[in-house]
DNA sequence: GTCAATGAGTGTGTATACAAGAAATTGGCT
DNA sequence: AGCCAATTTCTTGTATACACACTCATTGAC
């Protein structure tokens, strides 16, 4: 249990969501939330507020929490925003690169390739993530690796989703080596372009998310 | 007074926060805020962990609230970010533009005209402020536009800050001519550059502004 | 039979009380 | 006289109590 009761319930509930075991659209009962983690509803509530401004979930004045319901086009719109963000960070990266980040991004690459290699696509989805977060970190610019970060948090379910279309694993892995090269060649504006296309869901890639999260 | 308190003290102290009534660096006592406002706790601390999540103030555990006091650094790289995101809602607008969002960019843009012409900086920075929201609204984006208000709100005090430099405000008055001729022509790469170098705080602008905050 | 109005019930919003940790002050010791 | 420690005080974190608004159901009228 984390330090304050309140931010360990917003990790829990997080989670809860996160998992799809609160699923979208339902109501969150401050009580009901309190009685099963054992407390009182004060840290509940202040939990539901820090997921609020998350954007996980939405508080209507009197009305109570709801777990929130992104419709496709948000989702798609999120992660045009993300590929922008990752874009930047690409771009920083690629201009500002030292031994400690470049070692960083090679190491994640490597996990990828044999996830990669292996099919393992839930292995793949968390080496992919610690890929990502590497070109964060290696942006030097800490506003944006908060920023990249917050959005990818919220974005993590949709991305695990993508990962199980068909070849999705092998596309993803060779956009990243183009990517590191990039990088590694200090070509910022190569970098900035390879990750907005591999960020974004262009064309069929969002029709693939859609349909992925119809089937569930 | 807005539907519940905690909101309509957020608000309050934002304000307080943003006007510079609350220095940075400032602790926020609890009861202090309470008494002040006729308030009890609750809210009160409501308010404070929403402040915490825009970024404007830092709660520590046990240890209270401060109000924030970014190093320029950080808000060069705010400003970095925000110049990326109006990047990208101008190149959006560009490719969706319709009659409604024309209008209202022209209007905005118009008004600039007149207070860069009278030289009134208090009305160009309100002005220009509406020509920017005018923009991400013409993005057709609602959560970029959501992220880009949200992040010009942090960023309001040190926009200020910017026009105060001498000759700045003719200067970005120019520079909106040129994104509006580029919007207007369907362009959408040049209006992402274009918006890139306006919002951004590269080279002198960026100790233009540091010189302003120190001198306060 | 349908729609509206009123009442009960549930749940959020705010206040207050209590517990526990951090900071400050005072006292003793070197 | 200065520094360290212990105690006190002040502030935050959590629980609980109470008030008020919203929802939903039931009853009555058209």
């Amino acid at each position: 249990m984390s330090e304050n009761v309140g931010r360990w319930l917003r990790d829990e509930i997080e989670n809860a969501i996160l998992s799809n075991e609160f699923a979208p659209g339902e109501r969150l009962d401050e009580m009901v939330l309190a009685t099963r983690f054992g407390v009182s509803r004060t840290p509940v509530r202040e939990a539901l507020m820090q997921l609020n401004a998350i954007g996980l979930i939405e508080i209507r004045p009197r009305r109570g929490a709801v777990v929130i319901d992104p419709a496709p086009h948000r989702i798609f719109e999120m992660f045009e925003v993300m590929a922008e963000l990752e874009g930047l960070a690409g771009s920083l990266a690629a201009r500002r690169l030292d031994d400690e980040s470049r070692a960083a991004i090679t190491a994640a690459h490597r996990r990828c390739e044999l996830s990669a290699g292996a099919g393992d696509s839930d292995a793949y989805y968390y080496d992919n993530e610690e890929f990502h977060k590497a070109i964060y970190a290696a942006s030097r610019s800490e506003f944006l690796e908060e920023q990249c970060l917050q959005l990818h948090r919220r974005l993590r379910p949709y991305r695990r989703l993508q990962l199980r279309v068909r070849n999705r694993l092998s596309t993803s892995f060779s956009e990243h080596c183009t990517i590191v090269d990039a990088i590694f060649a200090g070509n910022g504006e190569e970098a900035r372009r390879f990750l907005r296309a591999h960020v974004g869901i262009q064309g069929e890639r969002f029709s693939d998310l859609v349909a992925s999260m119809t089937a569930r």
